[in-house]
DNA sequence: CCCCTTTGACCTGGA
DNA sequence: TTCCAGGTCAAAGGG
């Protein structure tokens, strides 16, 4: 990849590439961080020998396990997407575990930043992968679908990332969820290479060791083409046109969801070199994401063995989210994700997870309005098809809304009822109410001070409800987790993104005593459901490798950090009891 | 044979 | 009414 620095050889072999440079300032080889730690970590003094004995060691020694040697196994290629795409990277901190512990445990830092397909809660392997592999030659499709670019370890999305890693944590060990999803993760990639589960997995769980699969399936070719089945964004799209838009020289490729009767359409414009530049999503599927049994689906639902590893970790959702990447959360994992009527933007400078109509200030939406009416209409909203004015960047994802009433990617209904500026963000803070009646839970949403691309989502109370069906969707919630109600359970992720990072999610945990979470998340779809807490942000903090979201960082940063920290579920300082809306408004409004 | 992409033609709506 | 641009159709071809 010879255009982006951060890239790795879409070659399975080229894993010994492998670098976070995609990071403006991470340059540090992966096999480098692995043996020589990070800058958060004092390792060098203080840690003496622990320090200079590397990441790797520490993992092997405290797991007992073989650390996966990232350097020498041949994992996927990984995807790091270059500079100029994101440099931050999702990071979440399993409960109870510190920084510091965070950083001497087995967790894979990831460079790049993808964000999650808003409509299908894959990660943005997709968007990474394609960065990788257009970055220097202008390779089809194919090479998307075929590139084994994806170093991800998703659960159920794939992260367009490029180098997604997320982990998850029970609220029973941090060490144990985080092996957990990273085994789950990688046992589906594994899977998906070789086609079936393997019982060392649920061993490995069971162990609570830090594990890869890379090491019991390390064959190189074998996992290239497993990843590469995974490419997409787990649903089935079908192409159906391709056409070179005026005031744009990027062609833009139309595609269509297979599933029959899906409404579900999607857009997406490439720049001359390759690199998606937008992709906007119309509609939302009607059905669950498909089993992977297809060619370029692959996201298909965690296999048996990812359910025995995450009731392993002491989830207490007995159905793994569809898409989810974290397989775990009060009930908002959809595998249908997508966020049907949801709006959610993501871009270099655009994220939006208030409603179309909140966002284009009083600018209705018309159901009635001819679908390329609205997509142009919108996309002009939002900024991003306006000839000549657009600005190519990252990657954007549009997820089209349809009223003001979203589902939003967390898969609940809300109706924003208030909007203000607080204190220490000049951001507007939007605030929803969840639609559902006699349901106390609100959230707000608001970016973070100091990266507009993070969006800090911070909810109150908890569902008295479960997970609505999404519009148009028979049984979507089928594939949901249970309600936050029944998770106890906080999970952590880490997800590498590849386009632009926006933003970190902390998903609800919930459990019966508290309400309260923090969420800095990521307009994405499907998965974030539950996710527990996902911490990250990188990117505008030099130096701070995968650290951002912790003390460095005033504000939000630091409000996520100590609740993520909370053991079982993070909790905000918000108020736990219900208000009246309209005292709520006025205390907003004052 | 199936599935998917490609691509030129056609359709539709706005100016 | 015409032109233009975006979106869609569907035949052809490839893997």
């Amino acid at each position: 990849m010879a255009s982006s620095s951060g890239s790795l050889d879409t070659s399975a072999n080229s894993f010994s590439n492998f670098t976070f440079s995609s990071h403006p300032f991470m340059t540090t080889s992966f096999s480098d961080l692995l043996s020589s730690g990070t800058d958060e970590e004092p390792i060098n003094d203080a840690a003496g020998e622990e320090g200079r004995r590397g990441l790797s060691d520490r993992i092997a020694e405290r797991t007992g396990w073989g650390v996966p040697k990232f350097k020498s196994l041949p994992p996927p290629s990984l995807p790091i997407s270059p500079p100029s795409v994101s440099p931050s990277s999702y990071f979440a901190i399993p409960p109870g575990l510190s920084p510091a512990e965070l950083l001497d445990s087995p967790v894979l830092l990831n460079s790049s930043n993808i964000l999650p397909s808003p409509t299908t809660g894959r990660f943005a392997s997709q968007v990474s992968s394609w960065k990788n592999s257009y970055g220097d030659n202008q390779q089809s499709v194919k090479q998307e679908q075929k590139s084994y670019s994806d170093f991800s370890f998703q659960t159920q999305t794939k992260p367009p990332t490029s180098s997604s890693s997320m982990f998850q944590s029970s609220n029973t060990s941090a060490q144990t969820a985080w092996t957990n999803s990273f085994q789950e993760q990688t046992k589906q990639r594994d899977e998906y290479s070789s086609g079936k589960s393997t019982a060392n997995n649920n061993v490995q769980t069971n162990g609570g060791g830090f594990q890869s699969d890379y090491s019991n399936n390390n064959h190189p070719q074998q996992q290239a083409q497993a990843l590469s089945r995974r490419s997409d964004d787990g649903y089935n799209w079908r192409k159906y046109g391709q056409k070179q838009v005026k005031g744009s020289e990027n062609p833009r490729s139309y595609y269509k969801c297979t599933y029959p009767n899906c409404p579900t359409k999607k857009k997406v414009e490439r720049s001359l070199d390759g690199q998606i530049t937008e992709i906007v999503y119309k509609g939302s599927h009607n059905h669950p994401k498909p089993q992977g049994t297809r060619r370029s689906s692959s996201a298909a639902a965690p296999p048996p063995a990812s359910s025995a590893l995450i009731q392993s970790s002491n989830l207490s959702n007995s159905e793994i989210p569809d898409q989810s990447y974290v397989s775990q959360g009060n009930g908002q994992m959809d595998s249908a994700a997508t966020p049907e009527n949801s709006s959610i933007s993501i871009g270099d400078e655009d994220f939006e997870q208030s409603s179309q109509k909140t966002k284009s200030g009083g600018d209705e939406f018309d159901e009635d309005e001819p679908d390329a009416k609205r997509w142009k209409r919108e996309a002009e909203n939002e900024g991003i098809s306006a000839p000549g004015s657009r600005t190519v960047r990252e990657p954007r994802v549009v997820v089209q809304t349809t009223s003001d009433i979203d589902i939003l990617d967390d898969g609940y209904r809300w109706r924003k009822y208030g909007q203000k500026v607080v204190k220490g963000n000049p951001n507007p803070r939007s605030y929803y109410k969840c639609t559902n009646p006699g349901c106390p839970v609100r959230k707000h949403v608001e970016r973070a001070s100091h990266d507009l691309r993070a969006v800090i989502t911070t909810y109150e109370g908890k569902h008295n409800h479960d997970v609505p069906a999404a519009r148009g969707s028979g049984g979507h919630s089928i594939n949901r987790p249970l309600p936050s109600n029944n998770n106890n359970n906080a999970v952590a992720a880490i997800r590498p993104s590849a386009m632009a990072p926006h933003s970190i999610t902390n998903h609800n945990i919930t459990n019966n005593n508290h309400n309260h979470l923090q969420n800095l998340r990521l307009p994405t779809s499907s998965s974030e459901g539950q996710v527990p807490f996902t911490l990250e942000m990188l990117h505008n903090s030099p130096g701070n490798f995968g650290f951002s979201g912790f003390g460095g960082n005033s504000g939000t940063s630091s409000y996520m950090t100590q609740s993520q920290l909370t053991d079982n579920a993070v909790y905000s300082k918000t108020k736990e009891e219900p208000r009246d809306d309209n005292t709520f408004l006025e205390s907003l409004l004052c």
